[in-house]
DNA sequence: GACTACATGATTGTCAACAATTTAAAGCGC
DNA sequence: GCGCTTTAAATTGTTGACAATCATGTAGTC
């Protein structure tokens, strides 16, 4: 296996974790392909998600599609207009905050629990994938780079071993893409390069409350490329920003 | 059905914040039933769930049915076993305890949110409802009292205004009552008649961290109820509990 | 008597056709 | 040309029937 389908791999025992339902097999894997599209960013916030459509390139039946929207609905990765059809969601500022403020409690809680429960063995492999995510970062790979990262976060919930909080974190991640679509902000990344390895570094160290400050910190890294300001573009249907009319300021 | 309509107006708020999705608004209906039958406890673990037997008692279709099972899965309320059937949960002892591990740290963010975000008429609103779950108990109406202990953390959530938190607790709050039948010990109730007027009066006193130990004092209380010991009865597919073999020690 | 093989009944999974609703466009009067 | 009504296409929502799978009970054999 490669190192995309290693990357994979992983992607789909987060999945599993979170949504295991292999509900009727043919849903799970349309689901699936849908939800890892939605965490490429490969499907633009408002595009209609249509069954025929989806059930003809899939090769399936209109109930699978249709159970698949579903579930991505719950997980709000798409939204449901009665008698019109489901949407790709278009998450809200205040949900983009919403997120960002829960997954920095849900990592500090993470992290805190890492100090007691992870192993050296685990600690050796997600050092192993902050290695993988840094060199994909310096040789400019960055769609490479974001999955390791992802990865990353979510194979350190799995690792600590408590499922509940690995599948909150796990809806959280996902549904960040959508909000950095929507949200994005042009300015320059924050400096990120180590963090991950920083924070291994912590939590081998056994220094709990550092360990949490960092990934806080961390976080808020990830908070700064997007602009969720309070009332800047609340409430909008989108076509502000389909139209590239955004940014300006009031 | 006079006091379950009561109760299930807050109840239903709080669902609507979990899994808005008016779906086909039929299955939505099947879903909420369903998952107030665990809230009260009247659904036993491993019970199977016909879809035709569900389709006719609700008056509706089987896939309204299916759809409503699958949501139903997500929230790990029914385990579906392929071409067999759903059933109600049996969750494990280690499921147990990440629930209640994952219940102290988004309690605890919420409270630490509460002392910030909360206005006087939040307060004045959730004493009255701590008041209300006082007088049930004193009255020996324990169920009545439960409910509203469980709508109290809700509101406290939906008060804070973090739907992402709000939604997390609400899983939580859900899938715990399959927990408690699965491993309840009959040892008596530790004192928590006013856990939730202190806890309210720390956050008034904008106490942060007093109102977060006294939160996760009393999820302490309440996980005293059940018994969640590392390999008690791990892995038994419940037939021991059914019969009534359990509690013999190692 | 215990075990295996088979037949039966029940339940889930799949599918295509039909009905209801919405969106878009064409037609028409002003 | 503009606005309203009517018509048509496309899409979702619903229903029932059919196929696949599994559990149960029965007969047969060692």
């Amino acid at each position: 296996m490669s190192e995309v389908e290693q990357a994979g791999d992983t992607r789909d025992r987060a999945a599993g974790r979170a949504g295991k339902a292999p509900s009727t097999e043919e849903s799970q894997r349309v689901f699936e392909a849908l939800r890892n599209a939605v965490l490429d960013q490969r499907l633009p916030p408002g595009l209609q998600l249509k069954e025929q459509a989806l059930a003809d390139a899939f090769g399936v039946n209109r109930a699978v599609v249709r159970q698949a929207l579903a579930r991505l609905e719950i997980y709000r990765l798409v939204t449901h207009a009665p008698n019109r059809g489901v949407f790709v969601a278009h998450p809200s500022a205040a949900e983009g905050r919403d997120l960002f403020t829960a997954r920095r409690y849900i990592e500090a809680a993470i992290v805190e629990l890492a100090v007691e429960r992870l192993t050296e063995a685990d600690i050796a492999r997600l050092r192993a994938l902050a290695r993988q995510e840094r060199q994909a970062y310096e040789a400019q790979d960055v769609r490479r780079a974001l999955r390791l990262s992802v990865d990353f976060h979510l194979q350190l919930a799995d690792a600590v071993g408590n499922t509940v909080l690995a599948s909150f974190l796990d809806e959280i991640v996902t549904r960040m893409p959508l909000v950095v679509l929507a949200h994005r902000r042009e300015s320059p990344p924050t400096c990120m390069l180590d963090d991950h390895e920083r924070i291994l570094d912590a939590i081998a160290a056994g220094d709990a409350s550092r360990a949490r400050a960092l990934m806080i910190e961390h976080v808020g890294h990830l908070e700064g490329r997007v602009s969720l300001d309070r009332g800047a573009q609340e409430g909008d249907s989108g076509i502000a920003r389909l139209l590239g009319l955004e940014g300006g300021g009031p």
